[in-house]
DNA sequence: ACCCGACTTGAAAATCATTCCCATCTAGAT
DNA sequence: ATCTAGATGGGAATGATTTTCAAGTCGGGT
């Protein structure tokens, strides 16, 4: 009769959640949702688009993955580090180093103090072509 | 028959196109289509939703709204000055600031630099709740 | 003032990404 | 093996934005 009162959803680890992340595991570059649907169907992996998009939001909402709007209106998920850090991408080719500047940190806190803005937040990505394309 | 060749369209001065730029001169907060679509209802001004969504995107390659991506996947447009700039955005009330800092601009386009990167550009967006919200 | 062709408009249909619905399935604890 | 809160997936639903195309209009030429 001692049983615990379920506490929170544990998560639970299925066929289709680790086919996900091991996809995220080998892709490196910003993709898409329906770009690793169609990864795991090259993979011979059989998995619904309304999970992969359920998996990659409950990834996201877990801290684990860095989400990025394209400019036409998808979303695009990678697998990042921890701690707050920014994008250089490549426009053509996807490829993202992560980049990080505690100058750019307090100059946009500073500027919000200024104004008088709190709770401050700020989205910051870099574009351009790399060397390689 | 020695007609012009017509050249490029001129860019007709409609009512339509008017009365959506003068909703855009009264609001200085980023709006999308549909909450001007109902601004102009509200101004007794019957226009097409579609042509709103025409008139804001032209306007936008003329250089003259700047287009912001709400995290709601919607899309936002402004007025704004002209040059290059950055906003500071209350996430409650929609107020903005245009900002700049050319330290940031320097910065990114280092760090773009010292990966390789070139045709480099960014998108910094900062987000806080204004003083009065 | 009238013509005419190029540019515009707008209502409805088409797109597209993403979410909802819900009957069925399954991980994992007992 | 059993049980059940979670999870899955296919199709419908949603919502923003675009396309289609027939009808309307601006404006330079006559």
């Amino acid at each position: 009769m001692t049983s615990q009162p379920a506490a929170a959803s544990p998560q639970r680890r299925t066929r289709q959640r680790v086919a996900v992340q091991e996809v995220l595991a080998d892709l490196h570059e910003f993709r898409t949702a329906q770009q690793i649907h169609d990864e795991l169907r090259r993979r011979e992996d059989r998995i619904g688009l309304t999970t992969v998009y359920r998996t990659l939001q409950s990834l996201t909402e877990a801290g684990e993955l860095d989400v990025l709007r394209t400019s036409e209106g998808e979303t695009a998920y990678r697998r990042c580090s921890d701690g707050h850090h920014h994008h250089l991408v490549c426009r053509s080719c996807g490829r993202t180093v992560e980049v990080s500047g505690p100058a750019v940190e307090r100059w946009a806190d500073a500027v919000a103090d200024e104004y008088g803005f709190r709770d401050v937040s700020h989205d910051l990505e870099i574009f351009g072509t790399c060397g390689s394309c």
